[in-house]
DNA sequence: AATAAAATAGTGCTTTTACACTATTTTTCT
DNA sequence: AGAAAAATAGTGTAAAAGCACTATTTTATT
């Protein structure tokens, strides 16, 4: 019995280069591979993969959004999330989704094939390392809670914060208040524990929230 | 006649991938695989590639720096930078430092294979994107000249503001006045073109000056 | 339908940035 | 040695950000 493989990704080397090395194995099949969300979002019911390898940094729909729409049209779909970063709060987001497995792209071939198997087989798969930092931020949030977690608006701000608006300029954007802004600012500095602009700016880059 | 390659990309999918994709092709021996920079400079030299497939973002040495200590070893070597970078400056000192090729990541196979050929053939090599981008980077630095250029001190401020130093904070550190510091504030923020904090700080990871 | 989380808006205050200037000293380059 | 660029320091003012609160309405989630 094989299994079937799809895997989204927008660089052609990585999805490519994934295929050649899953064709190699006699029990994996490799049924398609698409680069952009919207095209495995549209063909994947011609495929009906058992398993979706699906990169996180799509760059036309966000890794949660894509995710969520493909377990709702086809939720016996396992996802295992290719991804570069290894910040915990996506990792954490996409498991709550219900994706069964978190690769890193620095992970080796036997990785990426064991991780294929055991998440067909019912299982869940992390890669170590995102394992390790999981139960480290188990201990470090027992204190604080959910404070890594951004909502949609406070998402909103920070994006518009690193393309430079004020505060103003933000709430005329969005309709609201100076004040509510000022409000979401400073959920953020403490969410992503940063001490002032910058510290944001930064955080947000490193959390790939910004283009 | 056959090109003999090597990689060196720390993420395994794309080294193999990119190994597996080129193994097609019967003018291109991929000869080697390094996971590393310094692996990649202590074994080169038993492999001896025509051409490198340099990824530029390797977690224990600089792009920059390796490409540099590459080539004083072995001149003859073309290199290709393989990137998912597109940032001008970055490709500017790649090719300054003599490197042959800028591969953006989400390039496909046959731009890969041309791109191989092409510099091995003693030509040169960039993605259609940055090709234009650099271009159009001409265009721009014709009128507004050397303002890109940052002195040694406002390298110094912007990296002590991305690290979320207030002025004050950053007049102590360095023994200088806090009125200096605002100066050397503006300064930055003329020669970026940013409106404020944000904007330096997404500058100044933009053009590499931050880890 | 009830509860929790998120979004909204406010007050009052302090600190920090930003901007427009002038001006002197130190480095660097030719 | 002389000119240009960089680094230094200052004054004064306005705008923006940051902080500590309270409080109501809206949206999700169960």
């Amino acid at each position: 019995m094989t299994i079937k493989i799809a895997i989204t990704d927008d660089h052609p080397i990585v999805a490519n280069g994934l295929k050649k090395i899953l064709d190699d194995f006699a029990n994996i099949d490799v049924v398609a591979v698409y680069t952009t969300g919207n095209d495995m979002l549209k063909e994947v019911g011609a495929s009906l993969p058992d398993v979706m390898l699906l990169d996180m940094n799509l760059p036309d729909l966000e890794g949660p959004d894509l995710a969520r729409q493909l377990l709702k049209k086809f939720p016996s779909i396992k996802i295992i999330v290719l991804t570069s970063s290894d910040v915990t709060v996506q990792v954490k987001k996409m498991l709550q989704i219900g994706c069964q497995g978190y690769l890193l792209k620095d992970s080796d071939d036997k990785t990426i094939v064991q991780a294929i198997e055991t998440v067909y087989g019912g299982g869940q798969f992390l890669s170590p390392v995102i394992q390790q930092q999981l139960v480290n931020d188990m201990f470090r949030t027992k204190n604080q809670k959910q404070n890594t977690l951004l909502t949609r608006r406070e998402k909103e701000v920070l994006q518009l914060i690193t393309q430079e608006y004020t505060n103003q300029e933000i709430a005329d954007k969005l309709f609201i208040s100076l004040h509510t802004v000022d409000n979401h600012r400073s959920s953020l500095l403490q969410k992503l524990d940063a001490k002032n602009t910058a510290g944001l700016v930064k955080k947000a880059i490193e959390n790939g929230l910004v283009e």
